[in-house]
DNA sequence: GTATTAAAAGGACATATGTCTCTTTTATGA
DNA sequence: TCATAAAAGAGACATATGTCCTTTTAATAC
């Protein structure tokens, strides 16, 4: 990430998304700027800073040695990347590639300690915060542990198809290619490509060039067995 | 969970795990027994208590809707049940099994907003509780997403065989049973048991009337393939 | 535009894991 | 101490999923 010189936006983006009430202090913030593609953070690495995703997409994933990766989620703003480091002060512990370009604005853990330790209303955001985290990923943990891959693909196709009203997952999981999906759904490529195969032998979906098509939502209701991502 | 009658017990555990910081008000406090077996709180249901595990041990576990049960960890004292529900105002999302008789400090969600929603001692030890139990589960998550089972369990045995030093992670994770185990490691027992029998077979622990002993500590870390549970 | 790379699609085969069942052993309560 | 249930251990078989490879098609850079 490229550090930019201040400018009107930021108090824009403190106004737009409700900042100004957790950040007391806007000058110790900066803006970071990234491109499609960039790392801003690898899993392992020290981090000392906490951005706020203003702008922009981004995935958020880890790797084993061997290579293989495991999405965890997407981000769109408002998002908070370092939060858990912040309180834990421990290393960062999934990467986070940008899938778009965007912004972030971004304040040292020094200055947030110094100026925030103590603020409620800034405690009370970064609770939220990871509360929320920690049940999305309890979520899927035991989702994907529990279900074969059909039943995770239709929850999944579903969550997607939804209108998105009261569901913030969707933004989180929504994926560009199927090759992403796969490591969404913590599966093979290969395998994604079978079970999606049996779907449209069934009627419920359909291919085109890539993009999946739903042909008979009550079917694929019951193949997710009324679990649908949240 | 049945209430007791308050009693001197109250200070001592106060004191004895550090508490009088962040709960100020010890009279708001109830003590709450428990029996092993217990169901503590249930998947779904609604709380209104906010629990400090004070003696006793207990299991978090979530079923399927088909009854397949997926153990995320064990908790002895000082553990908080209820703390992310707290924050969220969501139901319950794992239930919380008690493994042996114990007791539990309890406060209202109501006494707590009233008394502690400001307080920023109170707001940061949720905040590393909470960034803890996310932290643990994401490692969760992504070992067992990634590894095979002989890795798992080769992981999981050194993880118990080790001195316990700085690592917490290791009472988070001891099962009683050969059952409890293959709840632990998410799989069935038939299959646990198959990989029992090879890593014996391959002398690299022996197995008597359901205790595991490790003969060759190398290899093992070998097939952990460096992924110990921290 | 053309070259290069990435994504899509699927065949063939191997492995990991689950289900069901049965027997033996160990724990536990009346 | 007997009776009963729970846990241990494993065979037989089915299913879920992974790996490797090949072909085709779409996206992207030069």
């Amino acid at each position: 990430m490229r550090k930019q010189p201040d400018h009107e936006q930021v108090k824009k983006w403190l106004k737009d998304y409700g900042l100004n009430d957790i950040l007391k202090n806007a000058s110790k913030l900066s803006i970071f700027s990234f491109s499609k593609g960039d790392v801003l953070c690898e899993d392992g690495e020290h981090i000392d800073h906490l951005y706020f995703l203003t702008e922009g997409k981004v995935k958020i994933f880890t790797t084993s040695p061997e290579g293989k990766r495991l999405i965890v989620r997407f981000k769109k703003p408002l998002a908070l990347i370092g939060d858990v480091e912040f309180v834990q002060n421990t290393p960062v512990i999934n990467t986070v590639e940008a899938v778009s370009d965007g912004f972030c604005l971004g304040i040292s853990f020094e200055d947030l300690h110094d100026m925030q330790g103590d603020d409620p209303a800034f405690l009370r955001f970064l609770l939220q915060t990871i509360a929320q985290k920690f049940y999305t990923e309890s979520q899927v943990t035991s989702f994907n542990r529990l279900y074969p891959l059909d039943v995770r693909l239709s929850s999944y196709l579903l969550s997607l198809s939804e209108d998105g009203q009261g569901s913030q997952y969707h933004d989180e999981m929504q994926a560009a290619h199927l090759t992403e999906v796969a490591e969404v759904l913590g599966t093979s490529y290969r395998h994604l490509n079978r079970v999606i195969k049996q779907l449209c032998e069934d009627g419920v979906i359909e291919r085109k060039r890539g993009k999946l098509t739903i042909l008979d939502i009550e079917a694929l209701r019951l193949r997710a067995e009324g679990n649908i991502y949240e």
